[in-house]
RNA sequence: GUCCCCAUCGUCCAGAGGCCUAGGACGCGGCCCUUUCAAGGCCGAAACCCGGGUUCGAAUCCCGGUGGGGACGCCA
């Protein structure tokens, strides 16, 4: 029996009620008590790539209900960082929509409602129990090596008990009574998931504070936003059989979950800061590319299910599924990042190039070159030799000071040959006829040279450069000859010159 | 400790019973190109965790073990 098709002609799309197939609708749920994290970007970056792929709605939803460790800072550092990457939402913060507010915190009284009306259905009761006591009853427990489970201590209190505790204005906290239905759910990506009720305590739904807990006010929220499909992190399978406990006790048809594994460090822990950066506003800062890391990061747990790697943001929403993620954890291998964010620096349209480069510059002190075809032409002989944005800076010195410092291993390696000045003039000279002023005729000047004067090409040119650059190592030295131009090279070969003169004066060669 | 998830080169993935002499990519080694460094091209080393089943046939299915990870809060 064939379904019927969704909306985008696939057989993916949410199936609501008996068989009206609807675009999906998914979230990315963010909590704002820190930066958008590479694993947060990573999950963030799954839900958009479904939801454009099936013409689905990407709703963000900001998950502030821990007041004392949520912060507004915060919030606009995970907004930044998804617009960077290019993950807009449809609906949520700034762009509003037809479920918000899209704050938990602008959502109290919809939480309180629920709780309400799970205790007037008998889903939930009010528990006076202390922290303290709870506390006390856990270590007890692990003190004997075993786990504790809240004991339903206020699961049927006496009347006069409970109002007792009313009168002394005790703190009272709203529990799911959990029912002995079985647990299970069929995950897309794990498969099926089966939970055995009795491992479930009765959990906090509503603190004493009147403030939700998660539990409660995500699945509140994901049935009032009428989200199809949870795509969340794989920590989460663990809350999943108490999500679907409440979404049966609350009347509402559970969505599809989809748990993806987990980003790991370099020894296979949990991805901290001691592995490196793990904000992406950090790799933003370090030089990297918003579509490299979206390759990457789609690449890291997903596959097209084929071997391409290289795959621009059209090419993953139109390859992405589901089923394409793997169930094992990944580690974040930066290598790969940094080839991959070469591939991208050497396509890069040349202005988009220097725009990104632009900043960079300027807070190392240099003006962006005036000539916008020139500076082009020296970002092109430069990209290949970069692997961050940040490289940049360094590679392209040379050709924006107006006297490069040369550096000991150059003048070590380079200037021992005899008679290198001698060279160096006469090279000068050559380069001061050489008309027209392009790569064939300069490579003539130097190769020309090097033969009259009866040396190996290779000398002169490794004493060339280090007089333009001051350096081992540069772009070809044909190409950096005509870049500088031939005043500016002329100038910087004579004063070598005059270096090794100098040198030779005060007998230090 | 209890529950849950996972298990293919060092790393990320392909593989959905015969197409596997296990494929691709990063990284690594070598060669080529070459004025250096890159980039690029070519070649190479490198893996199915172990043990039982099922089957004519298993990297693929089942069970057990081992290993790794995650969750066990009035955090999210």
């Amino acid at each position: 029996m064939r379904e019927p098709p969704g909306p985008c002609g696939c057989q993916k799309c949410a199936r609501v009620g008996n068989n009206a197939a609807v675009p999906p609708r998914v979230r990315f749920a963010p909590s704002p008590t820190g930066y958008l994290h590479v694993g947060g970007a990573r999950t963030a970056l799954f839900n958009w790539l479904f939801a454009r792929r099936h013409g689905g709605t990407f709703v963000l939803r900001i998950e502030d209900t821990d007041v004392q460790r949520s912060s507004a800072d915060m919030v606009t550092g995970i907004l930044d960082g998804l617009r960077w990457l290019g993950l807009d939402w449809d609906e949520g913060p700034e762009v509003g929509g037809a479920h918000g507010p899209y704050f938990q915190s602008e959502r109290l009284d919809r939480y309180r409602a629920a709780a309400a009306r799970l205790v007037a259905g008998g889903h939930a009761y009010d528990c006076y129990c202390s922290p303290e006591r709870l506390r006390d009853e856990r270590e007890k427990a692990e003190a004997r090596g075993e786990a504790w489970q809240y004991d339903r201590a206020c699961l049927s209190l006496p009347p006069e008990r409970r109002s007792e505790l009313e009168r002394a204005g005790a703190p009272r906290a709203i529990r799911f009574k959990v029912p002995e239905t079985h647990a299970a759910f069929d995950d897309v990506v794990h498969g099926p998931i089966a939970f055995d009720p009795r491992a479930i305590e009765d959990f906090v739904i509503l603190r004493s504070d009147h403030h939700p807990t998660y539990h409660l006010s995500v699945v509140v929220d994901d049935v009032e936003m009428r989200i199809t499909h949870v795509i969340r992190g794989d920590d989460h399978i663990s809350n999943t059989p108490k999500h679907l406990l409440l979404f049966e006790a609350l009347g509402a048809v559970p969505p599809t979950f989809a748990h993806v594994p987990l980003i790991l460090g370099g020894d296979k822990k949990r991805l901290s800061k001691r592995h490196g950066a793990t904000s992406v506003t950090e790799y933003r800062r370090q030089g990297y590319l918003p579509a490299a890391m979206v390759n990457f990061l789609a690449l890291l747990g997903w596959s097209p299910g084929d071997d391409r790697e290289l795959m621009s943001v059209e090419e993953l929403v139109a390859s992405f599924s589901l089923e394409g993620i793997s169930g094992g954890n990944a580690v974040f291998n930066v290598e790969k990042l940094d080839w991959m964010n070469g591939q991208y620096i050497a396509r890069l349209p040349a202005r988009e190039l220097a725009g990104a480069v632009a900043p960079l510059l300027r807070d190392a002190g240099f003006a962006v070159p005036a000539d916008a075809a020139w500076w082009y032409r020296l970002l092109d002989l430069l990209r290949p030799r970069a692997r961050r944005l940040t490289d940049f800076v360094e590679l392209a010195r040379p050709f924006l000071v107006d006297t490069v410092e040369y550096e000991p291993a150059a003048v070590e390696q380079h200037l021992r040959a005899p008679d290198v000045a001698a060279h160096l003039e006469a090279l000068a000279a050559a380069l001061g006829t050489a008309d027209p002023f392009d790569e064939p005729h300069v490579e003539a000047a130097v190769r020309g040279t090097a033969a009259e004067r009866g040396i190996k090409a290779g000398v002169l040119i490794h004493a060339t450069r280090v007089a333009l650059t001051g350096r081992t190592t540069s772009p070809g030295l044909f190409e950096i000859i005509v870049i500088l131009g031939r005043d500016r090279s002329v100038a910087r070969i004579e004063r070598l010159v005059n270096f090794l003169a100098m040198r030779n004066a005060r007998g230090i060669s």
